[in-house]
DNA sequence: GCTCTTATGCAACATGGTTGCATTTGACCC
DNA sequence: GGGTCAAATGCAACCATGTTGCATAAGAGC
């Protein structure tokens, strides 16, 4: 039996957007399903991109969804060194532990939450933790092999947007 | 004997300009002066403030002497949730481990570079590390105990920027 | 299908940072 | 001390990302 895929994440989106009680909207069903079907984290741009471009929802409303979102633990939000927000579905709507990994090349940023156990830091007197972030920056595996040779001709990639 | 403590930073901020053998001017020197006597990461807006208001120094000028310091290992910047960058000087001019600690609360940022050995993450194959940057977030000694009463009241404090 | 609340769309705005270009200035040389 | 010239500064205009206010549309319970 063959399955639309596309199809499938907005089922499972709308499944988790009726658990939560709200309504159920198309641009919450839309952008969640997206980020379902994602591998790694995505900007408001690369979402924008899909769905302002096929359903013509506002820019305005992808950002309010993605804060509603982010608030009912449906997905979760990086904020990396170039000022721009990627969103994750929250795998199992518990936090997670906000390890990533960021690509210094072409901005990719995935999630490395397993395997991280957040250990204690000692703080100055008075200090309390809250949360730790850990964010490893490198090269992913496809800016591993392109870079030496994309360097010499015409510098770094533009990331992702 | 008593000395002028911004005197005192002033000094040692040209003598680390004149080290790096390019132009020692008046911008880089009170900029960096600032990052020196501060304890903790300052925002372009806390520096434009102080040093604008004095010498009427342009918020552009500010932005690129920060920019320049940055490039050539002085300070270094730290990038944050809140989308401002945050600038320290840097400590004895070799990279640090770039671990901080952020207040939840006020916004306060500091470092911990000390203690914490960046240890080696797993990552997916391909994957290749060149940093890690570890930030607790939590609250500072000041935000801890004026927290709980200030949120009955009015809700979390303003940042400072 | 009616009603009421909540979400959406649109336009205008805010913030933080950047770019282009003419003018000024630090540093080297005499 | 004064001349020279590349590099730094100031200014104005710009850009990207995200927010706010408000009128309209549309879920969901009945």
């Amino acid at each position: 039996m063959v399955v639309d895929p596309a199809r499938t994440y907005r089922y499972r989106a709308e499944e988790r957007l009726r658990r939560t009680g709200a309504r159920v909207t198309r641009p919450r069903i839309e952008v969640l399903a997206m980020l379902l079907a994602a591998p790694r984290a995505l900007t408001h741009h690369e979402i924008e991109r899909q769905v302002n471009r096929a359903l013509g929802i506002d820019r305005v409303t992808i950002y309010r969804v993605l804060e509603w979102l982010t608030a009912h633990g449906l997905a979760h939000r990086i904020s990396g060194d170039d000022r721009v927000w990627r969103f994750n579905a929250a795998e199992d709507e518990r936090t997670h532990e906000h390890a990533h990994f960021k690509c210094n090349d072409c901005g990719e940023v995935i999630c490395l939450d397993k395997a991280i156990a957040a250990r204690s830091v000692p703080l100055p007197t008075g200090y309390r933790t809250q949360e730790i972030e850990l964010t490893v920056k490198g090269l992913c595996a496809d800016c591993v092999p392109a870079r030496a040779d994309r360097h010499r001709r015409q510098g770094p990639a533009q990331h992702r947007q």
